[in-house]
DNA sequence: ATTCGCAGAGAACGGTCGTTCTCTGTTCTG
DNA sequence: CAGAACAGAGAACGACCGTTCTCTGCGAAT
């Protein structure tokens, strides 16, 4: 059924939108109801509880962020360019008004104590976000060391940017990021 | 009265344990009580509520991060090394078996965006440090463009900690910020 | 010694939330 | 056209939580 799938995915981006806006355990499912129009009965049938529509929203932002950052690295053609484009990405992001940081560290910290799913499922996004850089990292011949800086660079300009509402830590983080690229790669 | 202020400073730091390791709304007041031996009458006696409890938490944790990286920095001798200092402080923190990441980046993602005075507390407590690392930054003689970018390292390295799991991010930030900072030295 | 005030413990209250159930109407089948 | 399976809407349920209230006992002051 594609009505099925349709009613799934547009619950899962309106749980994601207010998940992410205000916090997930300040979203009812009843809120989430009258913001979707689908009953509480179908989000049951769609899903078995609010942790699994978090899970699924999660497993989408995932998708999303994986896509965005290689949609970024397509438009430039070095390894160089493609691993810079992560912070000009990240400032698109930065100012697209909604921001409020990272959807998996925030989720991490809300519940990752208490839902291990949700402490697996960051770990996961780190995890695969940090093989994207060392592969970029690679093909730019320089050693794998830089590759978790570069990483570190990136989430630690999502966290300051997020708390201090400006977009600057992007450009912060961009900058650092040439310097050690340029030491790091062999001239 | 000195009982007042030890029963306070008791249950913040009950609190704090408490928020920290599971989250802020995963903690009742009754576990607050069970944990503390503090009846709930005399909590609210000591503090207006919840959130009154929460906002004494961070004030606490404010304090005790400023005088952690100061110890840090006194145990060595010039701007550069206390630059680095901040690194192993944070080494140190991640090593120490209860780390979960940065109390203030968790509860911004928990309630910043239902609870204006979390959202402002944790925008302090980022703005003290950026002033913190700017002041060393300048005593170094390394132009203030370098500050922010070594404040996105040690925001990184928390949020990397505390999501692997593993200490080596403080390892890779330190090795990152050595680079920039020998860089921005003159020399 | 009696009374007054205070403090502790936990019951109670009001509200909320995730989840399920009921009831109504509808559509598809024979 | 009759009836059975289904879907929608929202009421209902059971549990929980922040906060307040009540009741009991103790200590101090007169």
């Amino acid at each position: 059924m594609d009505e099925q799938r349709d009613a799934q995915g547009a619950a899962i981006d309106a749980a994601d939108r207010l998940f992410y806006a205000r916090g997930i355990q300040a979203v009812t499912m009843d809120q989430l109801r009258s913001e979707t129009g689908i009953s509480l009965k179908k989000l049951y049938s769609l899903f078995d509880s609010k942790e699994a529509i978090l899970l699924a929203v999660l497993d989408r932002r995932h998708e999303l962020w994986t896509s965005g950052i290689a949609r970024a690295a397509d438009a430039v053609s070095t390894p160089r360019d493609k691993l810079l484009s992560i912070y000009d990405f990240l400032h698109d992001w930065f100012t697209d008004g909604n921001y409020r940081g990272c959807g998996f560290i925030n989720a991490f910290g809300e519940l990752g104590a208490t839902v291990p799913a949700v402490a697996l499922a960051a770990r996961e996004q780190k995890r695969s976000f940090q093989r994207y850089v060392g592969g970029l990292v690679e093909r730019a011949g320089a050693p794998a060391s830089l590759a978790p800086q570069l990483a570190i660079l990136a989430e630690g300009a999502q966290t300051t940017a997020a708390i201090s509402g400006s977009a600057d830590a992007a450009r912060s983080a961009r900058d650092a990021a040439e310097i050690l690229i340029d030491v790091a790669l062999p001239h």
